[in-house]
DNA sequence: CATGAATGAGTATTCATTCAT
DNA sequence: AATGAATGAATACTCATTCAT
């Protein structure tokens, strides 16, 4: 004779492994997977070790779980936001909402991704495989559907590989978020996040470089350009030995 | 009575660190710090594991030379390569040659990589902030000089903050080295470098968006593109040893 | 306020923890007291786990109660029909039945012969003996004074000592029931226990040695063994329940 | 560079396996092998824990390597001893030196002997059907050969299965050893070996029951019994046939 | 009485480190 | 310096037992 009602007690333990997952993830992320103890993680959700046991099946079913349970949620409101039928000319404010989005993403769950920064690498490849699928590759392929979409349209440049694209945009994103998130550097200047993220959009929508004047009556230099094609550029490579 | 004299001896010394070191750095690679074991090392090493701590104090001190070994030669030459007077037309070359030899970079010391993106989160405060002031930082802060040069030149937009734009960069191609030389998914897409490094240049210089009014008189330019195509460029690569 | 009264309630205390000692039974011969855990034995038993201990101390007040409620009944039978006063001339079908008696025993109980096989050497000295006064050895009295009567009476050697014969006799049974039941080799010939029992029992009487000079005019024994032929012999066993 | 030459060394990773061998025989004995701890057997052989690993894989590894240590030597002598071609006449001396072997190895190797009975009907069935075949079964086919044989030479009765009595012979003493060097129950009264052997042989070869002719002018035998303690028994045995 | 989640003591095994040779 | 056996601290996991419901 159960004392709870079945759903009741589903609740309970999901509950349950939420607390435990919740610490599982501080702990992991403050010492790394390898050096955290079971018992770190007890003490930390505040149960004892043994009772880890009765949720999950060893020590790597944490790890197995962690992403999933606080990830989830949030990629799929970028994934939804992004996928959203925007107006053809708000690009610039699509990448706003991604990049914010991404940054919120990672800030939110900075515990979390630093412990997956640190122990995928050294999943077995099956397992690897997985966390790589589930969480960021088809992130990607959004931005990727949603860049093609905007070089149909005439919009972004079509000499650019949208496969790239998609991955150059997070990409600017993380190498703030890595060094400020997950590395934290002890004494260092951080950047502001809506800088960045300005900073990041307008590189990424109209690079650098000064608009060239658009000289009316001056050719633009395509012929720059076509000098610096990889090709020529790799003539002036040096190697490092 | 020493059979060498005090240099000859020194000299072995350094050459059996570096022995050790190596071995170090490929098993570590492998396993993660914390699962490679001294005597994986030392059986990588060819030696027996006693030997081990005639050259290192412990473990960790096997970490924290690991970089200093590796790195500091190609940090080096990109710094200096960075640094050196280039002729002011050149901002493109510049940069193709930056993101070529922050590839390299992370190609030929994959595994270094590897073990630092998966230790460096977890060592202690201050070990940790002089391996993010000794490897990427001061990598930034010569992009960023070369950066408020080309503003200052009136070539890059004064609109962007440098510091951030000089992260922006590296972190551009940072996507693609952690995924496919860090994390390594088993059965994924592979990018050419060639390919990543032209769009990276070319998203950072110019952006993704076609120029606006695109000088009226010439012709959009899917011939360039034909001309650069990375397909073609990728015969010519120049492999770097 | 008790629903049931205090007869019928202590039946269905005997019946729960019956059915828990059977299950413990089962358990313990498959893997092993100390292999086995009280979680098995609930599962086999069809209750909580927190329920055995509300039935018995501890898990080794199981292994207590074992063999009391299973070799009590069986034991009493053997007994029985052993003092049974029997004709003078009937020792060999006595022995006979008593081997019969011997081996259902053991074949109908193999599992909790195997439990105690198994643990009685490891038991505390106090609980060991009470075991062995229980079970075997007021087995062998019996016999043995069946042995000292029919010696009294002329029919049995007298130099041989009474207690050793009366040891000697389950003894010979003990090798076949040990390695076929208890130890069940996996892939082994197996002997017919009708054929043992004849073999036992004439060994037991009249040795293996030929009859030195076989009185001449007395016809050898065939038609003795004919009688007592197995198959027959069968047909006089006395099952115990 | 070793310390020591390789048959040296050799000679010492055999000692300490004796050694640890020797402690994991007496601890297992004493507590049965599951309820022992590493620790145990450590602390009994004056090593540590972590050195017991470097001379078995595990704690199951002890296990399979004590009878190999331990019983091979004695085992292989009883087998040479019966197996020794003997004088047609001197069934009762080969029975009786087979009891006394038998009786010597079980004492001689009491507790590997306990311990083997109380590991092996827990064992998987490979390692089980080893041990089987390994230890008492070829015992057995040897006894059962000198059993044919003598039923070829008219000596021993032709109607008993030569299996089954070779079975027999070492299972009248196994209730003895059993109880008196296996289960030791506290206070019980021993009996000597001497006289179990001197029964058993005597049973074996001419069964409990009274010649039934006797030959008739030789008045039974009281005195018989009396002259014929074990020892003097011995010294007639040889009259036999 | 029944339940089964919680507990935490107990243990096999690993591995960094030492040190006698 | 080199070796590798010895050490023993450290840790994931199990399981008998308790107890709130």
């Amino acid at each position: 004779m159960p004392r709870l009602t079945a759903p009741a007690r589903r609740a309970l333990v999901r509950e349950r492994r939420q607390q435990i997952l919740a610490a599982a993830a501080t702990v992991f992320a403050e010492k790394g997977f390898d050096r955290a103890t079971i018992s770190d993680v007890a003490r930390a959700a505040g149960v004892s070790d043994g009772s880890i046991y009765n949720y999950f099946r060893d020590k790597q079913d944490l790890l197995v779980h962690l992403p999933r349970q606080f990830m989830q949620t949030p990629i799929e409101a970028v994934q939804a936001a992004i996928a959203k039928p925007g107006t053809p000319l708000a690009a610039e404010n699509v990448l706003q909402f991604a990049a914010q989005n991404i940054v919120n993403l990672i800030i939110q769950n900075r515990e979390i991704a630093r412990v997956l920064f640190t122990t995928i690498p050294l999943m077995d490849d099956k397992l690897r495989a997985e966390y790589m699928r589930q969480v960021p590759l088809y992130a990607f392929e959004t931005l990727e559907g949603f860049i093609k979409a905007q070089q149909a349209a005439g919009v972004f440049r079509a000499d650019l590989d949208p496969a790239i694209a998609a991955r150059i945009f997070p990409g600017m994103l993380l190498a703030f978020l890595l060094i400020q998130e997950i590395l934290q550097p002890p004494d260092m200047h951080r950047f502001e996040y809506d800088q960045i993220i300005y900073t990041v959009v307008q590189v990424f929508l109209r690079g650098v470089t000064v608009p060239e004047k658009a000289a009316p009556d001056i050719a633009p230099k395509p012929h720059t350009k076509a000098k610096s094609t990889p090709r020529q550029a790799r003539k002036q490579e040096i190697t490092v030995e």
